[in-house]
DNA sequence: GTCTATAGCCAGATAGAC
DNA sequence: GTCTATCTGGCTATAGAC
């Protein structure tokens, strides 16, 4: 990594700044609802500036995303160096850390229906690399925790990475969560322990 | 239940003509992404005449979403009368329902969100009173699955229901369908396996 | 690179004739 | 109740000075 000029490091941060005022945005109030206005205003320069960092709106969503994957890849890691774990506790960890930052309100969301937004993602090299390396370090975990008894051997590994992902944006833990009657660790508890159950070998 | 003028049953059949559509759009774009003059071209009547029927995007929606919790309750009401059939079965065949429904692409899909369709639906009567009747329903089948030792008793009966809802919201039928490799009926098998496994209790 | 000011567009909603 | 034509507001994006 070379070093950097100052300069280069306050472009740096107040980048960094904007990526996580977009994280927050979206994880509150998702990408149609989100306001360039609002971004700018959050990281507190005018709008035309951002659009001196980011040349869209999509391009802002697209590094929130990729903020996300390499957070992601971060933890997929850190439970990669794990020594001698069965890979289902892996998985669970990854799952587990999932639920929280979405309990946290930190979750961004994106509508699946966007066009131009997944047009944007679907041209993004670097996003579509880190989701290509998390999926293939859980689609190995799978085929691992499936020949360790710990996943159903008949359900396709495709069929457990998608249901995974998908905890990520689970509306249950959100609408327990508006409940207020239980604790975040109880949520995820709860959540954790159906979805994991539910992948099981029958019988 | 009165009889109809020849006026009436007109304006009866353009309005579930209406709400047809927007239910298929809904489906198919979500609520952000439709817009009222593809509703109004879909009916073929012109937007102004939409406005005379309802009086907002949101009412629109929240129409879409009557109707759809009214086929629901019929399929609750349905199961209700299947005689000594235990309550998981019922629960299971309601579930069955929602994902084929979806799998069909007529599952109307609202961003939780959106904060003037949660207003309109918040105050919208025969939407939440409808919503009540399903969830009372499928609240007593649950809790009696659960004395009947196929659900889980340490997990809230409220905690299930939202489970139940959420899959009418899955995102994991779409994926596995987009993917083209399997037909409905293993998708909605996967689907309901591991969702009600999930949910039995441990050991 | 930052700002103020504004262009351009699109979609929800309405006016008013018939 | 239906239409055509239009209004209005808000949003993305940009121009141009500093």
């Amino acid at each position: 990594m070379a070093r950097l000029s100052f300069r280069e490091q306050v472009l740096r941060v107040r980048e960094d700044a904007i990526v996580a005022a977009v994280n927050r945005l979206l994880a509150d109030k998702g990408f149609d609802l989100m306001t360039v206005d609002e971004v700018a205003a959050d990281v507190g320069i005018a709008k035309a500036s951002l659009y001196k960092h980011f040349p869209s709106k999509e391009a802002l969503a697209a590094a929130a995303m990729v903020r996300l994957l390499q957070r992601t890849l971060a933890v997929v890691d850190e439970q990669a160096q794990v020594v001698g774990a069965p890979a289902i506790q892996r998985l669970q960890a990854v799952v587990r850390w999932a639920l929280e930052v979405q309990l946290a309100g930190e979750m961004p969301s994106l509508p699946s229906q966007n066009s131009s937004l997944r047009a944007e993602l679907m041209g993004h090299k670097e996003y579509l690399d880190l989701l290509m390396q998390v999926s293939e370090h859980l689609g190995a975990w799978i085929v691992q925790a499936q020949a360790e008894g710990d996943i159903d051997p008949g359900l396709p590994a495709e069929v457990v990475l998608y249901s995974v992902f998908a905890r990520a944006c689970d509306p249950v833990p959100g609408f327990l969560k508006a409940g207020g009657q239980h604790a975040d660790a109880q949520i995820v508890a709860w959540v954790m322990g159906s979805f994991f159950r539910g992948l099981r070998p029958a019988g």
